[in-house]
DNA sequence: ATATTATTTCGAAAATTCTCGAATTAGCAG
DNA sequence: CTGCTAATTCGAGAATTTTCGAAATAATAT
């Protein structure tokens, strides 16, 4: 069950355009930032831009909240804490890791 | 460039066949498995796992080592941890992360 | 050389993804 | 209600992925 919920998050921080997206919403921190100007960002249509931002939303990695006529995305970032967490915890179940997982923020 | 490789990383876990996979082999440590073993654990056609590992092995999360006539795989946790530092990095590079990213296997 | 076991490559069908432009909906201002 | 800006949904083509069985290769043993 967990297993098949990670998978689709990392399918969709997995592709270029999405991980591009993600970082520039991570990046923007709690402001967020706005469809609109994503897509200037990024340098994608409209309609591109939306299906990906449907995807990492669809994931739990995003969040969005109107203001108005624009639409504020944000990054999730429990969602993308829980997902390092279950890598993490796969990688040390059993096996002796190598360099200290722990240790990637110090 | 960095993010384009982290991407493709991404992608090879972000299927529920590779993720459990990874997973198998993980837990196998240093160990490792035989292609064959493999195949009995997660039951499907000899050649759709040898796809799977191939792009396992493509982006490096896997080696392979001969032994005799059986091959035995193996999970490659540096590359592991390498992706791990890059999504820590990508999220906290501007922004304050809610809950620490590094308590994640503590 | 031949046989045997282990694994990959080939070929191909079904499903999914990625991308875009055009048309549509959402929210607000006048 | 008309118009305006912001964003999504629709429709559709090109590309990629996923899966499998059959055939081919790899390594060893007899």
């Amino acid at each position: 069950m967990k297993l098949e919920q990670a998978a689709k998050q990392l399918e969709a921080l997995g592709n270029p355009t999405r991980l591009n997206l993600y970082r520039t919403l991570v990046r923007a921190g709690e402001a967020g930032r706005p469809v609109g100007y994503l897509q200037e960002a990024l340098g994608i249509a409209a309609s591109t831009l939306s299906h990906h931002l449907h995807r990492l939303i669809l994931t739990g990695l995003v969040t969005q909240e109107r203001q108005a006529t624009t639409l504020i995305c944000r990054a999730n970032y429990p969602v993308m804490n829980d997902l390092l967490g279950f890598l993490a915890d796969e990688c040390c179940a059993d096996a002796a890791c190598g360099p200290a997982v722990g240790e990637a923020a110090a």
